[in-house]
DNA sequence: ATTCTGCTCTTAAAGAATTAGGAGATAGGA
DNA sequence: TCCTATCTCCTAATTCTTTAAGAGCAGAAT
């Protein structure tokens, strides 16, 4: 039987994106270029980008002689979809329990401490 | 090159993990038989098994004829790992961020609202 | 006792997905 | 014309998923 495709990026694929994401619109070279290490070929970043296209991650126009390609995703959205993956299969599909989860682990910053708050109050209000 | 290994459990692992997981212990024919559908051979889960043992998920003792497996590792400490898995990826390891963003993005229960207001309140005395 | 049945594990393999990159055509410019 | 950057096509290694075929053994049936 054949396997599902991949719900989620995968690690190449990331690193990829990561690039696309920051640098809005990119060429091939400029994606190779811009990638952290370790480095990958031209051909190896273009096999990627051919791949996050069929699954609809990228687009590509043509300008002049190179392809030119940006997200179709924004990265937001592809991390709402990893968290949404993990709270599936982990927590029952409740967003508030791996929240806490996470409070509970580790105490945020007083920054996010005082974020947390006034949203809890607002919700408490309701 | 090659491809490299799944830092987090795919999905016919898991599939099986969470048998394991409630069974606490079983043999290859206990796993078939108490996997939620769609069903597997026994073939296939035998194969799943013997690859989660390999990764560390799981060990196996002979019991008469029949391996009898048991987890290595609990669910939390799987979650755990794909909850940072996550963190790490998308929310520049602030686990703060992503508790604040789920919270953002949908009102948690009453029951969970609360634990999460005496949490933050202990914080915020220290 | 021999055969059959049914379970076990082992071996093998096919096929999809992922990751990496070489070879070559070709278009554009020096 | 020749060079270079670019794309298309292809190969290859490895993992993941699934399953068939088969060998071995215990216990039941003959």
């Amino acid at each position: 039987m054949p396997r599902r495709p991949s719900p989620t990026l995968t690690e190449a694929e990331l690193r990829v994106m990561e690039v696309i994401w920051r640098l809005e619109r990119a060429t091939v070279a400029e994606v190779t270029e811009a990638l952290p290490p370790p480095p990958l070929a031209y051909n190896s970043v273009l096999t990627t980008l051919r791949i996050l296209e069929q699954k609809g991650h990228v687009t590509h126009e043509e300008a002049g002689r190179a392809f030119v390609y940006r997200p179709l995703i924004a990265r937001e959205a592809a991390a709402g979809s990893a968290v949404k993956n993990v709270v599936e299969k982990f927590f029952g599909n409740s967003t508030g329990a791996l929240a806490l989860r996470l409070i509970e682990n580790e105490r945020p910053s007083d920054d996010e401490l005082a974020r947390l708050r006034s949203l809890i109050e607002r919700y408490e209000e309701a």
